[in-house]
DNA sequence: TTGCTTTTCAAACATTTGTATGAAACTATC
DNA sequence: GATAGTTTCATACAAATGTTTGAAAAGCAA
C-alpha cells in the first residue's frame, strides 16, 4: 500500500480553502493547486468533489461528537449513573464551543472549517447533520434522566435552545463583536461556556434552583450568577 | 412609463423557486421559464442575478424590520418612553417568528422564502445581513434604557442569545419536530415566542424578577412560566 | 404617421466546472 | 527483473451558467 500522502495533501489543502473562502468560491483547481497535485486526484481519492467535502466534515464532526460523549459519559459516572443537568448542558456546548472559538484557536485550519461549515450550508454537509438527530437523542436521554417526570417537550426546547445559543455564538461571532463593539469577549471560550449552560439550565428549570452550582467557579469578567432563591 | 410586470413576475417566480428548492439549485433559465419571460429579462431589470435575489431579501427584510420597531415603538409609547425589557425582546423576536412560522404561514411563499434564506447563505444575502447591526442598536439602546445600570456586555450577550434562540427555531424547525417526534408544538407559534422571550429576559435580569410578568397569559400545553423568587 | 424610448426576444458568448480517459510512472511481490 | 496492481498525469469532455448583443417589437408623445 502506497503512502496516502496524496490523499492527505488534498485534505489539508481543501479544508484551508474552504475555512478561507468558502464552499462557493473554491474549485477543485484551486485545491490541487494548493496540493500540488494532478486534478484527477480528488476523482481518484474521493470519488468526487461532494465527497471530499462530506469526509472533511464528517471527521471534524466525528470529534466533536466523540468528545462530547466522553464528557457526558464522565459526568455521568460522577454522578453515579445519573448526570446533573448542567453538567449535561456542559458536555453538549462544550466541545464544539471550545473547537470553533478561542484565542488559541485562531489560527487553528479545523475551526475555521467548522465555522464556515456553520454558515454556509452545501448538500453534502446538510445531509451528515441530518444524521445528527441520533446524537442528541443520547442528550435528550440523558436530560431525561437528570429531569424525571419533566414534560419532554420542555426537554427538547431546552436542548433545542442550548445547541441555538452555542451555534449562533460560532456562526454569528463577527457580527456579535462588531454589534457590543468589542464588549462580548468572544476569546473568553469557558465564560461563553458558562454564559450558555446556565441559560440553558435555567430554561429548563425556569428559575428553580439547579441540582449544583455551576462547576466552574470564576471567570475575570462578570459573567452570568445564580443569585436567586 | 410601461407596466412592469415582467418584473413582477419574475421576482414571484424567483422567490416560489429558490424557497422550495434552495438558492443551489435553481438558475436564471428556471426562473426566466417559471416567469414565462425571456432570459435577458432578468439582466434587463434586475442588472444581474445576485441583485435580483438581494432585492428579494430586502423586501422581505425591510417587512420584518418595520414590523420590528413598530412593536418597539407602540412599547415605549405604552411604557411612557421607556418600554419593559419584556416587550422590547418580543418586538425583537415575534416578527421573524410570526413570519416564519405557524400553521397559516405553511404555504406562505415569503415565509418559506425567508426560512430557505436562514438556511442557506449565500454573498448577496449575507451583504445584506451584514447591515443588520445597525438595526439592532435600536434595540439594544432600548434594552439599556430598561435596565439601566446593566452591565454593556450582559445587555449584548442577552440580545444576541435572543436571536439565537429565534433564528435557531426558524432555521431548524423540522430537525426539532424531528428530535422531539412532534411533542415540539411547532405551529404554537405565540407559545414559542413567550418561550424565547422568557428565557431571554431571564438570561437578561439572571433569574431577578423581571420588571412585569409575561404579557401573553395562557397558552394550551404546559410552557414556561416564572416561578421564581 | 413620425420619431424616440423602453422593453422583449432569440441567439450566441465566454467561461467555469466537475468528471472521465488512457497512457505513463511508480511500487511491491514473486 | 518481470508482472500485476496502484497511483499520477496531461488532456479532453460535456454540460451548465450568467451575461451580452443587436435587432425586432411595443409604447408613447408630438
Amino acid at each position: 500500500m502506497a503512502s496516502d500522502q496524496t490523499r492527505t495533501a488534498i485534505l489539508a489543502a481543501a479544508e484551508r480553502l474552504y475555512a478561507d473562502r468558502g464552499f462557493g468560491d473554491v474549485t477543485l483547481r484551486d485545491i490541487v493547486a494548493e496540493a500540488n497535485v494532478n486534478l484527477a486526484a480528488v476523482n481518484y481519492h474521493f470519488g468526487s468533489k461532494d465527497e471530499l467535502i462530506a469526509e472533511l466534515f464528517v471527521t471534524r464532526s466525528i470529534q466533536t461528537n466523540r468528545e462530547r460523549l466522553n464528557e457526558l459519559k464522565a459526568a455521568e459516572e460522577r454522578g453515579g449513573g445519573r448526570a446533573a443537568i448542567d453538567d449535561i448542558m456542559r458536555a453538549l456546548v462544550g466541545p464544539p464551543l471550545r473547537g470553533c472559538l478561542g484565542p488559541n484557536r485562531e489560527g487553528s485550519t479545523a475551526a475555521r472549517f467548522m465555522i464556515r461549515a456553520s454558515i454556509e450550508s452545501v448538500p453534502p454537509i446538510r445531509r451528515i447533520k441530518n444524521r445528527e438527530v441520533d446524537h442528541l437523542r443520547k442528550f435528550a436521554a440523558a436530560m431525561r434522566r437528570a429531569l424525571p417526570g419533566r414534560d419532554e417537550a420542555e426537554l427538547y426546547w431546552g436542548l433545542h435552545f442550548a445547541l441555538a445559543m452555542a451555534h449562533h455564538t460560532i456562526r454569528e461571532k463577527e457580527r456579535l463583536l462588531r454589534l457590543s463593539e468589542g464588549k462580548c469577549d468572544l476569546d473568553d471560550v469557558a465564560g461563553i461556556i458558562d454564559r450558555v449552560v446556565t441559560v440553558s439550565v435555567m430554561a429548563l428549570t425556569h428559575g428553580e434552583a439547579p441540582s449544583k452550582p455551576v462547576v466552574r467557579p470564576m471567570v475575570a469578567h462578570g459573567r452570568l450568577t445564580r443569585q436567586d432563591l
